[in-house]
DNA sequence: AACTGGGGCAACCGCGAAACC
DNA sequence: CGGTTTCGCGGTTGCCCCAGT
């Protein structure tokens, strides 16, 4: 048989859950948790395949879940993180507590769509700077073009530290880094994207600039071991992909604030676009 | 009152990864 | 190991509501 067969038994339910199913699964759930979940809806006296009681749980029925409208400092944390990491939900819910991917996920589709159809209905393209979420394209255009080697300017993001991000993981320590402050890395990294640009340049030289080294000087003798490369080598392609990401994150962002703008909307224009993209 | 089109959102599906045997 | 099952993710669908007609 295929191997994706949990929801084909006829007697299986779909579609929306009712007061009761809801209030069967968490009964269940918060006396016996969950094991496997294939197994739950039998024991908890379910019509339902074993995923869509997960699902209902994670996205809804779980305690520890957060509802109503983003805050304002959520929806900043969202933005910065998909300009960083793009549609990985899972990660940008795992800034954002009692938030759901699926939650963010539906809230950035239809922000976008808002967007758009915001920026195609006020063609007047004046005002540009009014909208706070995008950085300016005057601003990120030198940063685009990759002859130029000097550091950003302005990002959404402190770059390096996302790609560290998911090297390390969030579980490290800020203590195992040298510094003595005890906040984990992920806490400091919330806090990065919660600032704004100037705010981040004047926290960076204090504390953001050490972390990094500190974490660059960590990651070199694993990178080295692990690819049996040399230092010099290791370096190089450190800088290479450092580079490579910078340029993918601009572009993206440039490339939203453009469309958001109504400068360009079109599939063919963004091919174009990514076409003339090195 | 009936229709309809769009928005918001919950849930589904397929796939790759991970775990299990 | 290899085969099978389960998990988790991200894209997508489809349902419900509501405003406009």
């Amino acid at each position: 048989m295929g191997h994706h067969s949990c929801c084909n038994q006829q007697k299986v339910k779909r579609g929306l859950w009712s007061p009761e199913e809801d209030e069967k699964l968490v009964q269940y759930i918060t006396t016996h948790g969950y094991g496997c979940w294939s197994e739950v809806p039998q024991k908890a006296g379910l019509q339902r395949c074993g995923k869509s009681c997960r699902l209902r749980w994670i996205n809804y029925l779980r305690p520890d879940i957060r509802r109503g409208r983003f805050t304002p400092e959520e929806e900043k944390m969202i933005i910065n993180l998909h300009g960083a990491v793009g549609n990985r939900w899972a990660h940008i819910a795992s800034h954002l507590p009692g938030r759901t991917d699926n939650e963010i996920k539906n809230y950035w589709n239809s922000w976008i769509k808002k967007k758009i159809r915001k920026a195609s209905s006020n063609n007047t393209k004046t005002n540009l700077n009014q909208d706070s979420h995008f950085t300016s394209p005057q601003i990120l255009f030198p940063y685009l073009n990759l002859s130029t080697k000097s550091p950003p300017q302005d990002t959404l993001l402190p770059l390096k530290t996302t790609t560290f991000m998911f090297d390390i993981g969030p579980t490290m320590t800020a203590e195992a880094l040298g510094l003595t402050s005890n906040t984990r890395v992920d806490h400091i990294l919330h806090e990065a994207a919660l600032l704004n640009q100037e705010t981040w340049h004047q926290q960076e030289m204090v504390q953001f600039t050490p972390l990094m080294e500190n974490l660059e000087n960590l990651m070199l003798p694993m990178d080295v071991q692990n690819s049996a490369i040399s230092e010099a080598e290791c370096l190089q392609q450190r800088n290479e992909m450092n580079e490579w990401i910078e340029a993918q994150n601009s572009f993206s962002g440039y490339f939203l604030w453009e469309q958001a703008q109504g400068n360009i909307g079109g599939e063919e224009e963004s091919s174009t676009l990514l076409a003339s993209f090195p």
